[in-house]
RNA sequence: GCGCCUGUGGCCCAACGGAUAAGGCACCAGCCUCCGGAGCUGGUGAUGCAGGUUCAAUUCCUGCCAGGCGCACCA
């Protein structure tokens, strides 16, 4: 029951207008929203400042009428015990005071139904398929990766939470000139390694690590043929490595190398022929992708016969379509955003709306130590790896740190801030927060005989902790709206920080049975909740510390 | 030159166009006979500049200033 109070009075504010004879304003986008403040009610609508230039009327007035017609409607309505009042306050919002009772209500709907209560179905199944970190298999994950992979996850895990059916994807770039590198580069280490005198060329893969895979070649005897798939090979192990450790798990791995086998580019090339939007100049290949809006058209195959990497990725992303998803989610680093327009152009060729491709621009993290910024240099293969930062802070301290920021913000990330253990670190802010629960929760000998009586909750900062958890939801719609999952990170910070606030003020054990039995129900909701966050953001929540 | 991202107290950073701009660090003053002080309470202190749209601008638009990144028949 009332399982979306947003809702309810939306219709409320929507059935007050027809009934004072606004019907025309009935159809407006009527906006009700937490508060600011908690002085302002538990729901609040500016639609009153939004008529009054319409109306030529003040805002405060029409508040006024609009405010009467309201409660009347409430009268008429089953809403009676739900709402305490409606005042008209500030410039003319209508702030809605609830019953403490809802509340009571919504607290007993997540303790009963846990983490399900929790979930929204917006997706209503609808798939998509969400394509992220995707790095050439040619070296370690960089934090550039790790970021972008941190985001992907987390977009997915709140995406799937709220009933959109997700597939994790990497594509995978094994072949062409950057394999062929790669491989030439592990063939002359290996003469190197044989004793012969080599010139190492600059642009060749310059880590260390190519040693190492020279080394297992030569022990296996790898044909100078093979050398690129080999190392490649040899390298994705690697980063599946990283990825597991960082709690990443793609549901599939789309190779390049099968695209090109599969025909699948040449079918493009059809079609889009056919369709008129290929032509042939400057003895190359172009797609016209200015008719869909793009700065300049763009070659797909070069004058001297080879494909541009444009080619497969059209060919890529028709495919996803084929495949069933109808909306295509990419994250892609800043290097990539002049990318963005050639990508939807190719979609859109093939009949797809614009807007089933939403591309998310991850920023780049800049790492510190001790507020130094940590310099990084790829020529000398010598950039920080996710490797290292896993090493370094963890796991969870990474996932929430890459997280802590809006994803096309810049992101500064100290190394020492992620280690410290400290009230610094807001990980174990709120990781602290839920040990504490657990830890109460394990103090008590006999639990949960006899149902709690949620109206013994009359502080105020208990009060305030419910109203908080109930806020989860519309923290991941904005998430969704967004399509940034960064905004849980900010909402675990403040439903930790009013947990805090609430245990220091008040004890649940030691009360009068009823009381202390209504307080571990309540912190067993709060329990509840910033578990399902940090799951979410793969996080995890350890009962202790 | 064009495009993208970012300018909020000494430092980091929040605010899906709303009400007195939220937190954290640092600094100052306090709180454990009591469920975990990795916590809590109080104090000082901020929207780069100039216009515009709006009942209302940190938020949207234009111009400028500053920082970061990108602009291939590279991947």
């Amino acid at each position: 029951m009332h399982k979306n109070i947003q809702e309810e009075l939306t219709a409320l504010v929507r059935r007050s207008l027809k009934a004072g004879k606004m019907d025309k304003f009935a159809g407006e986008e009527i906006a009700l929203d937490f508060p600011t403040d908690e002085r302002f009610g538990d729901f609040t609508t500016n639609i009153a400042l939004k008529l009054s230039k319409e109306l030529k009327s003040s805002p405060r007035q029409i508040a006024l009428g609009l405010a009467e017609l309201i409660e009347k409607e409430i009268r008429n309505s089953g809403l009676n015990g739900l709402i305490a009042q409606v005042k008209v306050e500030g410039a003319g919002f209508i702030n809605f005071y609830l019953n403490a009772d809802y509340f009571y209500a919504q607290l007993d709907r997540i303790i009963s139904a846990g983490r399900e209560a929790l979930k929204q179905d917006l997706g209503k199944g609808r798939k998509v398929l969400v394509e992220f970190v995707s790095a050439n298999p040619t070296g370690s994950l960089s934090v550039a990766h790790a970021r972008q992979a941190a985001v992907g996850d987390c977009l997915a895990n709140i995406l799937e939470f709220l009933d959109f059916k997700v597939q994790r994807e990497y594509y995978l770039n094994d072949e062409g000139n950057q394999i062929n590198i790669l491989g030439r580069s592990v063939q002359l280490r290996r003469e190197e390694l044989e004793g012969k005198r080599i010139e190492f060329p600059e642009n060749y893969y310059q880590g260390d690590y190519i040693y190492d895979i020279a080394r297992h070649a030569q022990k296996e005897n790898i044909g100078e043929e093979q050398l690129g798939d080999f190392a490649a090979g040899y390298i994705l192990k690697i980063i599946k490595g990283e990825l597991a450790d960082f709690k990443v798990n793609f549901d599939n791995w789309y190779s390049q190398k099968e695209l090109a086998k599969s025909g699948k580019v040449e079918r493009a090339f059809e079609q889009l022929r056919e369709k008129g939007l290929l032509s042939e100049r400057d003895g190359a290949l172009w797609f016209n992708s200015t008719a869909f809006g793009d700065d300049k058209d763009r070659v797909i195959v070069k004058s001297d016969g080879s494909q541009t990497y444009l080619a497969p990725d059209i060919a890529y992303h028709q495919d996803k379509f084929n495949r069933g998803f109808d909306w295509l989610i990419n994250l892609w680093g800043p290097d990539h955003h002049g990318y963005i327009n050639r990508i939807r152009a190719s979609i859109q060729a093939f009949g797809h709306p614009a807007e089933a491709l939403s591309v998310i621009i991850v920023q780049l993290a800049t790492i510190f130590r001790n507020g130094e910024p940590v310099q990084m240099s790829t020529r000398r293969g010598q950039y920080i790896t996710l490797r290292e930062v896993l090493d370094e802070v963890g796991s969870d301290a990474a996932r929430f740190f890459f997280l802590m920021r809006r994803t096309s913000s810049h992101l500064d990330f100290d190394l020492e801030v992620a280690k410290k253990q400290s009230s610094e670190n807001p990980v174990y802010y709120v990781q602290y927060a839920h040990a504490r629960i657990c830890s109460i929760l394990r103090s008590v000998a006999v639990q949960g005989q006899g149902k709690a009586d949620l109206s013994l909750l009359k502080e105020k900062e208990e009060l305030n902790l419910i109203k908080k958890m109930l806020e989860f939801s519309a923290v991941l719609n904005i998430c969704l709206v967004t399509r940034d999952p960064y905004m849980v990170t900010v909402y675990l910070q403040e439903l930790s920080e009013t947990f805090h606030k609430f245990y220091d003020l008040h004890r649940v054990l030691g009360q009068a049975e009823a009381l202390t039995r209504a307080r571990l129900a309540l912190i067993e909701g709060v329990k509840i909740v910033l578990s399902c966050g940090l799951d979410l953001l793969g996080v995890s929540q350890p009962e202790s510390m």
